[in-house]
DNA sequence: GCTAGAGTAGAACGTTTGTTCTGCACAGGT
DNA sequence: ACCTGTGCAGAACAAACGTTCTACTCTAGC
């Protein structure tokens, strides 16, 4: 399989240009990046790249990153002592904080959040929200409803009586919707920036 | 300069696709995708959006999307009765996450939170931890400090007696660095996914 | 009802795409 | 030294690219 070597510092430099353009160049820009002069020798190239599992190809025939494309070497980490496990799991695989929280950018609102309703459940005053537009919100979930014409962020429950609107803080009183309830979107992440 | 709202559609959906394939399509995809059955019509469109300034093309004539193309609304909460889209052109902000949070990317370490010991302070177990690495912390700061080769995070105070880390749950005690206070870094960030 | 403007469909175009083939160059193993 | 294999240069190819033009279809304003 080839100059294993040579290949990862290919796929350095598309990582950089990528990091640059936030897209994959063509064939042809490949080989000047990588210095190859034909494009059989790119075409070969993707070719391994694609087994290795660093890039796919959309569904019409264009380069695009996989998940594994934005690993960065192990050896970039310093890693002392037990390092404080470096959100490895899902973060890792996401090229930035807008990929992990937000799905479906389109759907997707940020909204501050005013008041200490939410407090215990660990929502801050002044914290951003998440919120991704949908009607269909399930029980325990977090959601920004509209009562009274009022925007409000409570979490979804229902009783016997009906759906409630359950604030997190003592000092706050459940909603009962009288005139049904509506559901603006479902609360799927949570920003906080310190000072 | 043509139907602003429709071309707020079109980003969107871009957008989406974005987020699918991490990188944009070709003009005819984008018109399937669109609904858009000419090329011209593409064409137009993404004049329209450089113009804008949410994409911009590639040294070779590819589609990149720019920093501005990764921004999202910022709305206030309690927002006014109607559709949030239409009243805060003057009061909303856009914003991308990343830049957000992140000022320094090089010196800046997500970290995933283990346990609750700052759970009065909104910071739960699971939760993200964006963390500046520097030396220099203020009292009232979110550290991560290292107490005994372990990596801890808790908020930096002092007494008479010397600095002490404080958990935020009554549960635990406040942490004495016996030999002296090493800070990893500064919390500046917390990113929480829900579900 | 008519006119003016904006936006899209559709086709034409030259260019570039990614694929595939052949042939050369350099390597390691025998 | 000889093979043998792998990788790259270079060219040929159909398909797709993005650009540009004209003509049609709407809508808004008069």
């Amino acid at each position: 399989m080839a100059h294993p070597n040579r290949d990862a510092e290919y796929l350095g430099k598309l990582q950089d240009y990528y990091a640059d353009y936030r897209n994959l160049p063509s064939y042809s820009v490949i080989g000047d990046l990588l210095g190859l002069a034909s494009k059989s020798a790119v075409s070969a190239l993707v070719k391994r790249l694609m087994l290795a599992g660093y890039v796919d190809t959309t569904p019409d025939k264009r380069l695009a990153p996989t998940k594994r494309f934005f690993e960065r070497e192990l050896a970039d980490f310093p890693v002392p002592a037990g390092l404080p496990a470096a959100a490895n799991d899902a973060m890792s695989e996401a090229i930035s904080i807008d990929d992990y929280l937000i799905e479906c950018p389109s759907a997707s609102v940020m909204v501050r959040v005013k008041g200490d309703s939410m407090i215990d459940a660990g929502i801050h005053d002044g914290d951003i929200a998440v919120v991704e537009k949908r009607h269909g919100a399930k029980l325990g979930d977090v959601v920004v409803a509209i009562v009274d014409g009022e925007y409000t962020l409570k979490t979804l429950s229902r009783d016997k009586q009906g759906y409630v609107l359950m604030p997190h803080n003592p000092a706050y009183e459940p909603i009962r919707p009288k005139e049904g309830l509506e559901i603006f979107g479902v609360m799927v992440g949570l920003i906080r920036k310190y000072k």
